[in-house]
DNA sequence: CGGCTGATTGAATCAGATCAACTGCTGTGG
DNA sequence: CCACAGCAGTTGATCTGATTCAATCAGCCG
């Protein structure tokens, strides 16, 4: 198998880690490059694991998550198509420091670290783009931990649906996750969120359907998620 | 000034993220950095202010913290001689995502931006130097986060402690920070801080003595730092 | 139609925050 | 040298947001 599949390469394309990287440089990517299917449910891998590669998502949803003691998960990150995950074992590459599951059928890719080590040796841009990936997502914790500390329960939440909004151009957002998912996401449980969701639309801020949820008021959202106001 | 004077090349060879890199690698830093002092309580910037280069500490001591709209403050980070910080902004660089502070009198080596990032790109052993740091740093922050959303403060405390008892060889530790900080930092107020050390030591667990903790049952610590037993 | 999973609601409980009072230490000035 | 201001730390009483436990409900699929 000396060729490069024209899929593989579209794939790794449509991956925004490589974005920007030429037409060659792609091409020896595809070489270590292999796709991997998962069905929903199926862990990718372990914490605690050894570590042998970065992913990223082609199709499907992937979430990154842990397990207290206690048996409770907190997600870290959802990934969607296009998005790397597990970047950073690749440097500091001994075990994963989270367990990772498809929460849909996936369509993943694989890239062994030592490989791609070698290949970001070899090309600076490559570099720059992962280290600008890393720091963004370092960034992204920061906000993260900041949230968890300093905020209550309504404040996460509206600030999480006001990111989602951001994505779509409608003021009417999609909860891509079950509420369960979304719960453990927001480091609470199902019974928090569904009360909060509760109060929210009864105070006119928000309309719940299902999954659909639609922002009527946005600026009250807004001053409950920074803090100002208290519901 | 043309030369570059030898404490200067000391202070950086001191710092982790530069750890080994070549003398001329070194020379050629030298010529972009600068030192900068700073009084205790001296604001090193501010959060949102534009970020125009990566810090380290040659002496002294530096705290990353976050204000909550109440007022309240959380402590992202520590760091002490040989550390650097913010170097996120060396990539993503755009604003700073959280406040920096002296701790005590300090002295600072500051290199700017734009000079720091072409040094990277002509350098792969610095990039693959600086992913490493981007990674561990990361890899703490879901330590972090973990904590902050499954643990409660009692596990959260006794972790922290175990964590300094590794540096040193010693069942006894130095807290370095005020109680004060040491509750921002852990993601809760010092009154919480307090009694959770009265309780510990209540129940022969470990000794306090001011800002001297000795470490008396390290088993249990440790079990309540996992959460298997809540005191 | 059952039976399953996810979502919702209510009541009881608890950990931690808030508020307020008090201790003890340190340093300064009379 | 003592007195007092000032601040960090401690302790107690109270309050509240969130978790837990339990029961119910809605939708979905065989």
């Amino acid at each position: 198998m000396t060729e490069t599949p024209a899929d593989l390469l579209a794939a790794l394309a449509a991956v925004d880690l490589f974005e920007g990287l030429e037409r060659d440089h792609l091409q020896r990517l595809a070489r270590i490059a292999e796709t991997r299917n998962f069905t929903r449910g199926a862990i990718i891998f372990h914490e605690g694991a050894d570590a042998d590669g970065l992913y990223a998502v082609v199709q499907g949803a992937v979430r990154i998550f842990k397990v207290s003691p206690q048996g409770r998960e907190h997600v870290l990150h959802f990934f969607g198509p296009g998005e790397a995950f597990a970047e950073v074992v690749v440097f500091k590459g001994t075990r994963f420091p989270a367990n990772a599951e498809a929460i849909k059928p996936s369509v993943l890719l694989f890239l062994p670290t030592q490989k791609l080590r070698d290949q970001i040796m070899a090309d600076p841009d490559m570099a720059m783009s992962i280290l600008a990936l890393l720091s963004q997502r370092l960034r992204f914790f920061v906000h993260k931990i900041e949230s968890l500390s300093l905020k209550e329960t309504p404040a996460r939440l509206a600030g999480h649906l006001l990111l989602l909004r951001e994505s779509g151009k409608s003021d009417c957002v999609e909860l891509n996750v079950s509420k369960g998912q979304l719960a453990a996401y927001l480091g609470t449980i199902p019974e928090t969120v569904s009360r909060v969701l509760r109060k929210f639309s009864d105070s006119g801020i928000l309309k719940v359907s299902g999954s659909q949820v639609t922002l009527v008021d946005r600026a009250a959202l807004e001053s409950i998620a920074t803090g100002e106001e208290r519901l």
